[in-house]
DNA sequence: GGCAAGCTGACAGCAAGCTGACAGAAGGCG
DNA sequence: CGCCTTCTGTCAGCTTGCTGTCAGCTTGCC
């Protein structure tokens, strides 16, 4: 396992180093984003951390870049704290996970780890669409960071949802999802389901295409 | 990550190389006991899984072995259905988490990545969240620094929920790591734990999310 | 305009989970 | 061997809050 580790401050790109090295991954660590590209264009990595205030290239125009040259390892986001746009922007990028600073280095750890399950296979612990942010893991749903209650049905509906947004799910399929098929609920317990969830996540999150199914918003 | 899976039927044997290697391992595997111990002993391995009933050498003497010679790496144990002698002798040669046959290849996959999280935090034997301190090595439960008397099967729940702070944790899942045979035990023996468990921790330690499961309250 | 599909707020039933009491099991100790 | 202590599963009754149903409404479509 093989990591790269873009950072221009040299103390915490020491901890990232001895961190990842602790996790079992070989590390180079790189403080230029100009470098950064050449290097994650030009080498194989399976992971790479990268801090987006760089000298040299900015991160998120490297990430972009790798990603237009069709590079596809796993890249883990450093976001400043609190900084949202940034983490939207990370991911348009094209960046899999992020991290807000300051983080604790067990954290970042566990992170990397998931991504290399991610990347090894399986699905992805965090999946993301427009403002709205499912993570299987913790098995919590937030929009624009902020996490929201939602129930274990309305929860299994959302994430259903999310690992199929790139189509229309039909009504039909949801229910055999979230009720196992067999007594078929009377009708509109679905759209009670439905009606309760867009009060949560606001009202434009899930969308009806009248006569086929349901669908998250985002860009479509 | 490298794996060795000690394991002498040989189906189960790939079944276990072709999971640890879908979550990302280079496995090598190994079904007699003098070889493993060999093996353990003179390479580096990030994880090993390991059953009890071998031909040459027994699991539990090859796990001694191991440990007497200072070797340090997680070992995950495979114990007999319901067997829960050997369990205890198990945490006793050193084991680090146990798993009872059948399971699931899921479940240990689960369990490898909770180790090697485990491994990862520093090598670190003791682990805090809030004001609880769980300390795997001497098997103690601390609050605010003071010791708490937690019987076995409620030290086992807090420190695996304390293992897997970043997730709920399903409670079938917990029924599954606490008795290994889930029908076993009827209805609600779990929930006794937890309420017996929440009355010694504080009312708030462990926290409920109906549907989902438990998990560890402490900042999220 | 009329019909059908879908939406929504209210509400009650019900299941998930909690808890205290109790007794069988396990183990310690004389 | 027998008493005693501690642990832990079971049970019953309770609380909580999820979720299906219903009735009436809105929206889209022809």
């Amino acid at each position: 396992m093989r990591a790269l580790a873009v950072e221009d401050d040299a103390r915490i790109a020491a901890d990232l180093k001895a961190a990842l090295e602790g996790a079992g991954f070989r590390v180079e660590t790189c403080g230029d984003g100009e470098d950064a590209w050449f290097l994650g264009d030009t080498e194989d990595y399976d992971l790479v951390v990268l801090d987006l205030g760089l000298p040299g290239m900015d991160g998120l125009s490297v990430l972009k870049r790798w990603r237009a040259g069709g590079r596809e390892m796993p890249v883990l986001v450093l976001t400043a704290r609190g900084a949202w746009s940034e983490r939207v922007e990370g991911i348009e990028a094209g960046a899999d996970d992020y991290l807000p600073k300051p983080f604790r280095m067990e954290e970042l750890v566990a992170r990397a780890r998931a991504l290399m399950r991610r990347a090894a296979g399986r699905g992805s612990a965090i999946l993301s669409l427009g403002d709205l942010t499912v993570d299987t893991n913790r098995m919590t749903v937030s929009r624009r960071g902020v996490p929201l209650s939602l129930t274990a049905l309305e929860y299994r509906l959302v994430a259903y949802l999310m690992l199929n947004r790139d189509r229309v799910v039909p009504a039909s399929e949801l229910l055999e999802h979230l009720y196992g098929d067999e007594d078929a609920r009377e009708a509109n317990a679905l759209e009670a389901v439905i009606a309760r969830l867009r009060r949560k996540l606001g009202a434009g999150a899930i969308c009806t295409r009248r006569g086929f199914g349901y669908f998250l918003e985002g860009g479509s």
